[in-house]
DNA sequence: ACCTTGGTATATCGGACCGATACATCGCTT
DNA sequence: AAGCGATGTATCGGTCCGATATACCAAGGT
């Protein structure tokens, strides 16, 4: 799925901008997608010249003009049979857990500060996203009940392994360490992957 | 954190090919990164040029030749010092909830199948990867336990909310239809985000 | 009067990365 | 002998991100 589709996907809901389109994003999709002005402006213009969308420049009181996207019907199609067809795909990326993976590199108190410094950014994101949750419930589809409540989920989970499992982790780095030096060992080498 | 300190991580435990590190990615990172042989071998090279690893080639029995990475000590200081600078991120991607969230514009049948798909791809995940803890575990350094354990969290819990959701997702859809029916609404239009 | 900050708005560019593809060697099965 | 699957290296087109530029306006500080 491209960010085309995404657009498309938004559009049909109702007519926006590129700007609207972002602020969708940053709010509804936050724990499960991201898009970058850099691929909705050159996706949006795309999906004009091939007659998906039409635009229409909507001048504003008090604030800058704005191109509004509207799907024609052959932009209806092409979206309905994408979501169709596609086999989607579910994938993090998360230098986090390559850094945790990577601990035995690194002095404990880096690996704490990270920690703690993840922690705090998931519960930020709960907040924010309890707040989105309870002003829209009554507007939301079962569909959008189903992607945030499996963010919900998902978020509640990490907190709660990051919670529990911190004290345990440094501990057992603690563990290492002294075994390494009774050992006389190299510190920053070895363990196999 | 680019490809390039991915491998500079993977070699500072021990030397090895662009092919191993790909499998080493595709055992121990799944469920949190990934990388593909299209950014591997050409940050392989970038770092031979910068002097950061240095290669051999080997010669093997009964398979092909295979170019060796090895870390230098410049290669090691860059990589503490990327480790350590670097503010972690954490990000998913997910066309499957995306499609989920566009429900509305999609057939129960097409969802239940989506839904069922990802159940049984996060389950297959979960197989494969307590066997590779169980093979492992005893030569795995408590950060590598601690990444592999966040895998398994997060897994267990996107199952259970799968499990636990589709059939009030499912009713809650034919709930939304037959009120669009008995309003004649379109099917296909409405409801904000 | 001036300046910074911040929200709204569009747009581009370099660079990172993916996915597909190509190619080569070997063992095993059909 | 043909084909498949594992091992192995490598490139290319295309997508996307992150930084940056530009512009308009309101509000608040100095």
């Amino acid at each position: 799925m491209d960010v085309k589709t995404l657009c498309l996907g938004l559009l049909a809901t109702s007519e926006r901008s590129g700007y609207e389109i972002k602020k969708t994003l940053e709010e509804n999709f936050r724990h499960f997608f991201r898009a970058s002005y850099g691929s909705i402006y050159p996706a949006l213009a795309d999906l004009e010249r091939s007659g998906l969308v039409v635009c229409e420049a909507v001048a504003q009181a008090r604030r800058p003009a704005k191109k509004v996207y509207r799907l024609t019907d052959e932009g209806r199609d092409t979206l309905l049979r994408a979501l169709d067809e596609e086999a989607p795909r579910h994938m993090v990326r998360s230098e986090f857990l390559v850094l945790l993976y990577f601990a035995h590199l690194l002095p404990a108190e880096r690996l704490s500060e990270v920690i703690d410094h993840m922690t705090r950014d998931f519960e930020e994101i709960m907040r924010s996203d309890l707040e989105t949750f309870e002003r829209m419930q009554d507007e939301l589809t079962p569909g959008q009940r189903f992607a945030l409540g499996y963010g919900r989920t998902m978020l509640t989970a990490a907190i709660g392994y990051l919670r529990r499992q911190r004290a345990q982790f440094l501990r057992e780095l603690d563990g290492v360490e002294e075994a390494e030096e009774r050992l006389g060992a190299p510190g920053l080498a070895a363990a196999g992957d």
